[in-house]
DNA sequence: GCAAATTAATGATTTATTCAAG
DNA sequence: CTTGAATAAATCATTAATTTGC
């Protein structure tokens, strides 16, 4: 419950000082070592992870049976969303604007 | 998933013609221009450059804090790899072993 | 009820990848 | 181009839960 209530709170990867505190504060309930702290929040990290990502593929599998529609942005970490979206409109930024100006060599 | 694909087989910055061929292939998937290729490598290559940054900080903090070594030393340093753990059972990997020797920053 | 068998969950280890430094 | 370090992903191993036949 610890654990589930510091990674609720934000902790994904503690580095080796926190992980001497949880260590210590766990300890009160029983034997423990840092690394079993390390390996709980690499594989916590890991699992939650893979379950968003199950649940966004079966979702854009529907999408996709259903409607035909590409299954972009197929899964997103809590830090990185990985997968940009294909821009389908309009107005690119001037920044973009002007790359694709000065860059022909990046056609449409 | 395919652009992922590309990128781990060492595409970074793809010319022209290659921008190209991926935009073909993906145009299968649903409408998407060479612009769309061209951001998306930008963009990760980026993030992750950014991703590395933020764990090579949070490494440096962490040994500043216990070894008060300077950056440019840290990666010669002898003794403080931070993370994997010391095994305690059965013939560890030489890897995994050697690290938890010189590694007491993370005991357990 | 209650073991044996099967399945799910968790802990631990190995492998693959990333960027930057040399 | 190679190597080092961090760590995500995949896998292996063990423990906990659940199901099944009696």
């Amino acid at each position: 419950m610890i654990l589930e209530e510091m990674y609720r709170s934000g902790v994904r990867t503690p580095n080796a000082s926190q992980i001497q505190q949880i260590t210590a504060r766990l300890s009160y309930y029983g034997r423990i070592e840092g690394k079993n702290v390390f390996y709980w929040f690499q594989n916590h990290k890991a699992r939650e992870r893979q379950k968003l990502r199950r649940r966004l593929c079966s979702h854009y599998q529907l999408l996709y049976s259903t409607n035909s529609l590409p299954h972009h942005q197929f899964y997103c970490s809590q830090e990185a969303p990985v997968f940009p979206l294909p821009l389908h409109h309009a107005t690119p930024s001037p920044f973009l604007h002007q790359v694709s100006n000065s860059s022909p060599s990046v056609p449409s």
